[in-house]
DNA sequence: GGCATCCTCAGGCGGTTTGTCTTAGTTCAA
DNA sequence: TTGAACTAAGACAAACCGCCTGAGGATGCC
């Protein structure tokens, strides 16, 4: 079953950043996009990943007129919370501080992300003061 | 070639985790483990994990008498790192800022993340001042 | 109508990965 | 010498991934 929403590939991601970019597309705009002077063949092989992608829940078809138009589903930042989570739980033991502690040390930061990362703190502390349950 | 030290699997990982609890182990110690009740097949599984895993560069092999000893050769910090930085590369176009604005909104953190969070902010200030070239 | 063009859909192919297992050979101790 | 352990080499099915073929169906132009 596809109860768990499988990894996304390099080649599907860049579909999902087209639409991201683009918003709502048919699969020959994608094509042209990421084959220029592609044919047939390449549009069967997005049609193949947009397929995919909608298995994984990432993208919908809708129908306009006589084309599908394809529209993300997920977020840049969903995937990220994602793939944050997967790290945690597969390394961590679940716990996202030690991302949160390797993230900074490895970033090797710049100034103005340092100042990000200020920005972020402070933000948190004024949420962390509103909405909580438990986990 | 396997220049990229290419993804670790989960059934991999359960490896690395017991190698970096107990630090150098047998196969049969690993098998135990893993596999209790497990028998030749098992083992040989094991063997074949990390024969992969060195192949990955992610296990050492030495001679022990007449047995091999594995140990870890990377850390989980490292491995953490990694996957960040995979994560940055394929969805923020390398920038670590977003992860870890995500990070912090995902993580509904509680007061004391937020003051572990301040705590890096912190370090991360003095130590943002020493190695630097670009980016 | 006849034809070309564009779209859709079903399905398959070759290569790779992954977890598992078989087989055979080596080493050592009772 | 027998047997129990270890090692090594290789195979296997299943899944995944990117790609492609082929057969239709609708549309529009002459």
């Amino acid at each position: 079953m596809t109860l768990t929403p499988r990894n996304i590939t390099d080649t599907e991601l860049a579909l999902l950043r087209l639409l991201w970019k683009d918003g709502r597309s048919t699969i020959r705009q994608l094509t042209d996009q990421m084959y220029p002077e592609g044919g047939h063949s390449e549009y069967a092989t997005v049609q193949s990943l947009l397929d995919r992608l909608e298995g994984k829940s990432c993208v919908r078809r809708e129908r306009d007129g006589r084309v599908n138009v394809f529209t993300a589903t997920v977020t840049r930042s969903e995937l990220v919370a994602r793939r944050l989570r997967e790290t945690a739980d597969a390394l961590c033991d679940g716990s996202l501080a030690p991302l949160l502690s390797q993230l900074v040390r490895v970033s090797d930061p710049t100034p103005e992300e340092a100042d990000a990362l200020q920005g972020l703190v402070d933000r948190l502390e004024t949420a962390g003061s509103s909405g909580k349950e438990e986990a």
